[in-house]
Formats: structure tokens, sequence, C-alpha cells
DNA sequence: GTGCAATTTTGACACTGTCAAGATAGGTTT
DNA sequence: AAACCTATCTTGACAGTGTCAAAATTGCAC
């Protein structure tokens, strides 16, 4: 009624539609989020938000994106930080397993086969993996050269493969396997130490 | 008509319920696979499937439990090997990989969100789970005897992390995240480097 | 052959994603 | 101010899903 977006019927369904979306998957996990249901929590018809969203799948991809976007400037404030590298580093690896678990539905969207395997990801989300794994990509280059990362091999392969153990464990813990997360601490601890012995 | 278990209308539509799911879901993935169309192809009405499987989740749950005795007897099978301990474990990896690729939706099943978090495991499922993974950390424990893998932290710790590895690996190339199979052995052979460095 | 119990079918319900056609209403042009 | 356009939203509809209840079928033991 006062923004100064353009706001017809509705006033930004397209974000309240986000939102709601993020939330109910947050609670519920993404297989009980429906479209019907989440017109109707917004308050539309069961077909509005077709409009804002070519399909279910494209509403998917745009939440899975902003957790790109996150994660990417996760990364990058804690590079930024004025610390021993190999210290960043060890705070990065708690924090990814943190975001991971925190927001595991959304941390599902982004890498899942949800997405990337059963549905179809978009470009832009395409787009926005690709930065991001490119950033972290970077990082272990100067990871490598400040010694903290090995140097056994490119900066694509090891990154492709911490990443892939941070991944693992993320996933674990995710999907119900491992559900200790008392052991999570010791877990991450041990992981840090395979990642970086430098003779690797 | 001729074999000895009680075979009633059909035959066994118990193993034909499987085999034609396991066939479905490797062809065109679990999501594509519904009660209603397995049903159809094996020759049966809509709600038949129901007299041998509780609901979806079951069958799902039966396919993910064979899965996990291919895959325990696939380790003792490396482990009777005679060979040196570090080439069996790398054998070991590989062929996990290999394994994970080759039957990613059975995979998926045995891992994967669809049963142990969207879904609810059976019992059995459960039990065949927990003893190869059991069956893991007692190799674990003896690789960490022969040296092979690191003695830095307790078997299950260990194990917990270099499956969470392997898993993870797996994952992103399951997962369509990873796509370039030219590089999983090179990745896999970093990977090895980093489970086995003793030092860490 | 009769009866019982295992097995299968038919019918039904509530749910899903999404398309097509119509209604509505805000902003722009005249 | 009126007319129009277009973005937005709704209603109706269709095909598909999992699965329950009740009825029908069938093989086996007696």
């Amino acid at each position: 009624m006062s923004t100064l977006k353009t706001q017809y019927h509705h006033g930004d369904l397209t974000k309240s539609l986000l939102q709601s979306a993020a939330l109910i998957i947050k609670e519920q996990g993404v297989e009980s989020l429906s479209m019907r249901k989440l017109a109707d929590t917004v308050g539309v018809s069961r077909t509005a938000p077709y409009h804002h969203f070519k399909d279910k799948n494209a509403l998917l991809c745009a939440l899975a994106e902003k957790g790109f976007h996150e994660q990417e400037s996760m990364l990058f404030a804690l590079k930024a930080e004025q610390k021993p590298a190999t210290d960043v580093f060890k705070q990065y690896v708690h924090a990814y397993l943190e975001y991971a678990l925190q927001h595991n539905e959304t941390y599902d969207l982004m890498y899942g086969r949800t997405l990337w395997k059963a549905g179809t990801p978009s470009d832009s989300l395409k787009a926005a993996s690709k930065q991001t794994f490119k950033a972290w990509i970077d990082w272990v280059e100067e990871l490598q050269e400040q010694k903290v990362l090995p140097n056994s091999n490119t900066p694509l392969r090891i990154g492709q493969t911490t990443w892939a153990s941070l991944h693992g464990l993320a996933r674990l813990f995710i999907d119900g396997i491992y559900l200790d997360k008392e052991d999570l601490a010791d877990m991450v601890e041990q992981m840090i130490k395979n990642l970086c012995s430098t003779s690797a």
C-alpha cells in the first residue's frame, strides 16, 4: 500500500512466497511443501504463485540460490579476518558444518538431489553455485601457499576432495545417519587433521 | 506354477516387485517410481503390492537393505584377500566409489534422505545398516593396527570421518554436482592420501 | 465339495503440480 | 475523465499420486 515497488493485488507476492516457503521447509522439510498449501498460507489462490515462479522447481532454485549467496559471503567474511590462516581455516570448517546443520533444508536444496538430479537447476542457480565454488578454490590456492592445505595436487583437486569431506560429514548428519551431535565437534577436529596434514 | 514356495495367483509377487522396482529405479530414478506404475508393469492391480509391502516406504527399505548386504559382502571379500593391507584399503576405496556410482539409486536409498529423514527406515534396515557399519569400524581398527589408517583417534572416530569423506565424494557425483568422471580416479587417489597420512 | 485364509481387485478419497480461460484491477495514454 | 493495456489473480479442470475399505477370487486343507 505504501512501498515504492510495484505492488499490485498482494504487495509483494514473490517475496512472501519465498519467505513462507523457507519457513515451511525449515520446519517441516521440503517434502511437505506443496505449492497449494504454500499459496494458502500466503493467502492467495492455488495457482497465483505460478505467475511469480515458473513452477515448483523454480521456486526451490531461488531458495537454493539465496543459500549460495549466504555461504559465499560467509566465506569472504572469514577470509577477511586478521588471524593466522590455519585458525581461519579451522574456523571455516566449523562454520561450514554449523551452517549446514542449522540450515539443513536449504543446504539440501543447494547440493542435494532434489534440484541437481531429480529437478532442473536454473541457470542462475548454476551460476551462483559455480561462483561460490570458484571462490572456494581460490581460497584453497591461498591456503596451499600458506602451507595450511597440502601441495600434493592442484588447487582444484585439493579443493574438490576437502570439500567432499566436509560435504560428506554434513550429509551424514543432515540425512539423520549420524545423529549424535555431541560427537560433531570431535569429528570436525579429526577431519581437520586429515585435511591439513600437509604431507598428503 | 511349479515352484515349491507358496505361490498363489501371481507366482512370487514379492520378488517380482522388488526386481521391477530395482530396474525402474536404476533406469529412471526413484522419483519416477510409483506404486501404481510398478503394479502395472508387474501385471497386477494398483493395490496388490500392498499385501506384500506395507507401503512404498517399506518397499524402498527392502531395496536399501539388499544394498547393505551387497556392500557388506564386498567388504568381507576384499578383507579376505592376501595382499598388503594398504593395497587392500586402496582397492576398497576404489570399489566403494565404483559401487556407489554404478548403483547410484540404491546407494541413495541406503544413505539418502528419502528413507532416513523423509521416510521411516524399517527396523531390519536399521539393523542391516548398523551391521555393515560395525563391520567397517572393525576393519578400521585392524587397519589402524597395521598403520594404514591414523592412530590419532578411536576406531569409531577414524571410521566415521574416513567414511564421511568417501560418502561425500560419492554424493557429489551421484547428485550430479561433480560430473566429470574422468577426474574421479584422480580425486580418489588424492582422497586416499588424505585418509592414509598416518600422522593425522 | 466345503470352508478358510491368502491374495487380488474395484471403488473411493484426499492430495499433488500445473495448464487454460476468465476475472480484476493498477497504471498509462488519451 | 474514459479507455485501454497488461500484470496479477482466481476458478475450473485434468492427470497423476499413495493408500484405505470392502468385495471378489482363488489355492489349499479338510
